[in-house]
DNA sequence: CATGAATGAGGATTCATTCAT
DNA sequence: GATGAATGAATCCTCATTCAT
């Protein structure tokens, strides 16, 4: 047999990593980790169970790499809104921001969400997510005082708890509920009018 | 010698029983299902481990006594506010009901937020807990129409989401937030402000 | 409570330990012993587990005794015929004191067949039986002879199975076969014309 | 590296799963299948406890696989003697084809025996086994009529016992007896000088 | 004598991980 | 890189036995 040129190699190890990646994500997402086996990570995958451990030191190591590599990945979107626009537009698209996670990646934050539940992985959760929240709250914060909130710590734990309800239920099941525009929609219009009412 | 009494042997089954639920329900909420060890529960329980087993037929046993006798028990709750007061009132109190069960019962809502990710329970939790939502969430529509909500099923599913992110909050990390109560009242200002400005 | 007199108690005791007995008997006949769990024992005989402990050391003791108490107090009915009678008649008594064994104590049979089949106690049967199987063929050995039979030891080994056969049978479905004396009609005539012809 | 062949592998596969089977089937005879643990059956079959479970659903699996694959392979053998010779040379036959099975297999047919002394498993081997006795004991009747008997069922009946007692003593301790083709001789000249006495 | 809750060693089974090829 | 048979520690669960009353 005529050895496989350096790239074939490297890119069909890639494609199994990714393979292995990707069926865990949806398994982890899913079951859990724990109720989550190596069998089935391979069967999904369709690689070998020996495979596994040649890309990933422990069943944990694959989910410490999904958090690395595609949860923490989800962060820079953030960053991406630095142009001039009204407060109005800021405030509409920081939204969006997170509801596009949610919409894109429903397995990253299911699997997210199961982590944040276990007192042996929220830790990590908070450490690694907390510059980020800081960040997007942070900027958010500053939005809502512009436009015009006269409570904006209290608007701003709202607006928490309804990004995360609205994750908890999108994540899960998004069939149950109206399209996540119209409760962008719905969202930007209360909290707009309130605020114009306030000033 | 005499047996124990018929009442005291029956004292101290009831007690370890009791025990061993609510070691695997801190345990469950903590840690999930999965990775909770019968072997945990019994040292937390402070019985041994083969006495779990004269109470429940296995592991999974103890999670659906839990979900039957603990959490369809939180339902009743709700049916108390039958006595007239003002809508205004009433829409307090049915806010309050929620959550007092999130301040009351950490762990059962966390348990429950575990079951609610997991495919292997979400259609248990769904099939059992809807009789109970459709009641709740039916009662609190009419009253937001009654308070003069123009988008009632808009402002519905925003309270839903309001309450999941609180509820998912709090149960796990209530020391990260401020009291409940303040939420409480800043949702109530934010809801009926809202609606007076309609009507 | 005035206190049961000596006789009332004892004979209390003999209640219980015998239902003990009986249950584990049909038990360990049924579904041999390793099987059969002392629970399962306290149920069919209508006392509490603890009691067992009470009137035996261990479960094996249970076996040992019914071993010593019962398969073994199976032997003395061979003795019973030492009258003076044709050898005729007692070849047909000696068949009959087996079969009758088998007959009316399918359950000691049945469990002496596990007893034997398990090299933990195969041992065990053979050397507390062996001096009443001596006994017994050596009887019948002589009676052979005297009733005409050329090859007594063969016709002894061939007995020897009838009855090893009849017993696995009976033991276990006497249904399924003729009523026993049918067979041991025809036995007799077998084996009597057999040895006429011989003389 | 490449995998290891195909045939390597399944060779591997064939020779650990035949090392359990046999070690179960020693175990299972001569101990009883609830007497004998996994942690024993790895042991003797010189594999680890978790193989025997890549191989096999259940403990009880193990023991439903021997008697699909092997009790019940036992019976084509019985089918072999279709060629004409005389009754009397097939009436060997049919004798010998049954004591074939004591000698060879002793162990199978002691753990038969366990089967069938068990509630448990009686019935399945009633039901398995059915179809093959009808055939064997029907062409077996058939033959001592031509042999001149006059009381085939009888005959048939005590045929039946005597193979079975002495399958139960052959199969447990064949040092005890005669050579087994000694009392086969027994048995042919017993028969056959009965039924031409009939003639 | 009698009870049955409680114990814990041991048994069946699972599963992450290793390793020869 | 890839395979899957093999391992054994860990897990769920059973069951003979003890013990307070």
């Amino acid at each position: 047999m005529s050895p496989r040129s350096r790239e074939l190699s490297e890119a069909m190890k890639a494609q199994s990593r990714t393979a292995i990646l990707s069926a865990s994500l949806e398994l982890f997402a899913r079951q859990g980790f724990s109720a989550t086996t190596t069998d089935a990570i391979a069967r999904k995958a369709g690689v070998s169970k020996g495979l596994i451990f040649t890309h990933f030191k422990t069943k944990e190591d694959i989910l410490m790499t999904i958090f690395q590599e595609e949860i923490l990945r989800l962060i820079p979107n953030i960053d991406g809104d630095h142009d001039a626009r009204s407060p109005r537009e800021r405030f509409i698209q920081l939204i969006d921001t997170w509801l596009n996670v949610v919409q894109n990646q429903p397995l990253l934050v299911r699997l997210s969400l199961h982590l944040n539940l276990d007192d042996a992985y929220r830790k990590l959760m908070r450490r690694k997510g907390k510059q980020f929240m800081d960040l997007y709250f942070g900027r958010l914060r500053r939005l809502l005082v512009t436009l015009g909130s006269r409570t904006p710590d209290l608007d701003l734990y709202l607006l928490n708890f309804i990004f995360d309800g609205i994750t908890a239920n999108y994540a899960v099941a998004p069939g149950l509920f109206p399209p996540i525009a119209t409760i962008r929609n719905h969202l930007v219009e209360v909290f707009l009018s309130r605020w114009e009412k306030h000033a």
